[in-house]
RNA sequence: GCCCCCAUCGUCUAGCGGCCUAGGACGGUUCCUUCUCAAGGAACAAAUCGUCGGUCCGAAUCCGACUGGGGGUACCA
């Protein structure tokens, strides 16, 4: 038999980057055992639909390539993969377990409903349905089904009975079926809920194995009595823990801006960082290995390894991550990189940029930030981060007027400048890189300024400059003019 | 309230009855390098293994209770 996984995402909104952790494992064991790793729309709550939100869906997952076998998209021998395209294929097997007595019309009114739960919580008792139409009779039930009342469909659940089942990542798990509530399968809409479109299409469309979050762990005990309802093998499980949020207060929340896979898009984390991050909060490469890549992810996982406690998310950690695989990159392949993502980079001249790139790189976490760091060659600064001094500068343009553009004989005459006229040389350097770059911190001083030539150099030194920029005092950032 | 899951440095974790004077990584601190910031190298600090009890010659590792955290409790997924 074939292992085939499936990751089963409702468009309602952005992608979650927990969404993607789950994709990597699916998709890993998937690749692992060569087997398949399907998506399936589960677009069951038109209430929350959010137009658009599929095809984020497929980019997404194409940014992490992490692309599945079968899609609503692409299809499959299992389409259509679409939930709501699938619903006389739930109404048929509703009824099935209708008929078996398995389930049972419910016209309970959602006021009626919800003065129950008011009740049952006033008397501290679990709200859960009170039964109150499994007692209709066939004809009550035919009278009302003739009448037309709306009507949704519930599982009937035994009384006192234990589910259990075995978790790849917890273990065993018993539930009291007393516990357990009599579910909404058939909504009144003629959709099913998760729980009912679930069961059915991971046993229509063959799915060996089920990762989701931990969140679906108390709701499990429904899935294992429809899959008992319909003489059903049931998948095995893994219900992966949760990433919480860094202060570890409740699941990685939207209040956060990284829940958003968009957050890491725009700011240039690296996918293959990213998934290398995700995969390493939850499971332990067994040498020990922090950077790995999805291959060797892929070849050395174990689901049975992964840790069952819910990490928190540590930007810092991604940070450090996405710095190494921007160091292991080629000057090329960062450069190519950072062109794709900065429409400002691709726009500048490729050679130029190409002679920064192995000045900027070691200072580089996330892809972002080689413009702020190298903006300065391709365009004069506009604002100054401390106060310039005028006699250093103008020191500085007569010194290196003459000066061969090497960094060497740069250095030799800038100390020279420094110790006739009992200035630190780290002052003059630093008014040297302030003048050209605006900033005080940046890549190395000197082998910029060969890259960016004398001419602009004294340029930008001049105090002609003072025409240009109407003065260097007025530019100081903070300062108003 | 009820049900379920979880519990080792600040964070992610290794550990699966003696190899643990608890190991690694991020972060932190210090030093080296140095024109800034990084990167890199070196070192240091950091967990009475949540608490209490039990089993055992022996427990971070097994059992129980408690506490704490997380999740669920919808005609949302």
């Amino acid at each position: 038999m074939t292992v085939r996984t499936r990751i089963a995402p409702s468009p309602t909104g952005f992608p979650h980057i927990g969404t993607i952790y789950q994709v990597l494992i699916d998709f890993a064991f998937a690749r692992k055992a060569g087997g398949k790793f399907i998506l399936r729309l589960e677009d069951t709550d038109r209430a929350r639909f959010v137009e658009g939100a599929e095809d984020v869906i497929y980019s997404s997952l194409a940014w992490f390539s992490l692309n599945p076998d079968e899609s609503p998209k692409i299809g499959g021998p299992f389409a259509p993969y679409r939930q709501s395209e699938r619903l006389p294929i739930y109404k048929k097997y509703s009824d099935e377990l209708i008929a078996k007595g398995h389930a049972y019309y419910c016209f309970c009114t959602r006021e009626r409903l919800e003065e129950m739960r008011k009740n049952q919580e006033a008397h501290h008792l679990p709200p859960m349905y009170d039964k109150t139409c499994l007692k209709l009779t066939p004809t009550d039930v035919k009278a009302k089904l003739d009448a037309g009342v709306p009507h949704v469909v519930r599982m009937n659940v035994p009384v006192h009975e234990k589910i259990a089942f075995d978790d790849l990542v917890s273990g065993h798990i018993e539930f009291d079926s007393d516990v357990i509530d009599h579910q909404v399968i058939m909504k009144s809409d003629g959709f099913p809920t998760y729980h009912f479109g679930v069961v059915v299409d991971d046993h229509l469309m063959e799915i060996t194995h089920v990762f989701r979050g931990k969140e679906w762990i108390s709701s499990t005990p429904k899935h294992v009595l429809l899959y008992q309802y319909f003489g059903w093998k049931m998948p095995v499980h893994g219900h992966l823990p949760l990433i919480l949020n860094e202060d570890g207060k409740g699941k990685l929340s939207k209040r956060h801006g990284h829940a958003s896979v968009d957050y890491y898009r725009k700011l240039g984390y690296l996918p293959e960082a990213v998934l290398n991050y995700l995969s390493n909060i939850v499971w332990n490469h067994p040498e020990g290995k922090e950077i790995y890549d999805l291959d060797e992810f892929i070849k050395r996982f174990d689901v049975e390894k992964i840790t069952s406690q819910g990490p928190r998310f540590d930007l810092k950690k991604l940070d450090w991550v996405n710095g190494q695989y921007i160091r292991a990159l080629t000057d090329d392949a960062l450069q190519t990189r950072v062109s794709e993502f900065d429409e400002r980079v691709s726009r500048a001249d490729a050679k130029l940029v190409a002679k920064t790139m192995p000045l900027v790189k070691e200072r580089m976490h996330v892809l972002s930030d080689y413009w702020s760091l190298a903006s300065f060659f391709f365009t004069k600064p506009d604002s100054f981060e401390t106060p310039l001094r005028k006699d250093m500068l103008s020191g500085l343009y007569e010194t290196l007027t003459p000066v061969d553009w090497k960094h060497e004989p740069m250095e030799q005459s800038i100390r020279q400048l420094a110790e006739k006229n009992s200035w630190k040389p780290k002052d003059v350097f630093m008014q040297l890189r302030l003048a050209v770059t605006g900033k005080t911190v940046g890549p190395p001083l000197l082998e910029s300024l060969e890259i960016l030539g004398k001419e602009e150099t004294l340029i930008r030194l001049s105090v002609e400059l003072d025409s240009h920029y109407p003065s260097f005092e007025e530019k100081i950032v903070g300062k108003k003019p």
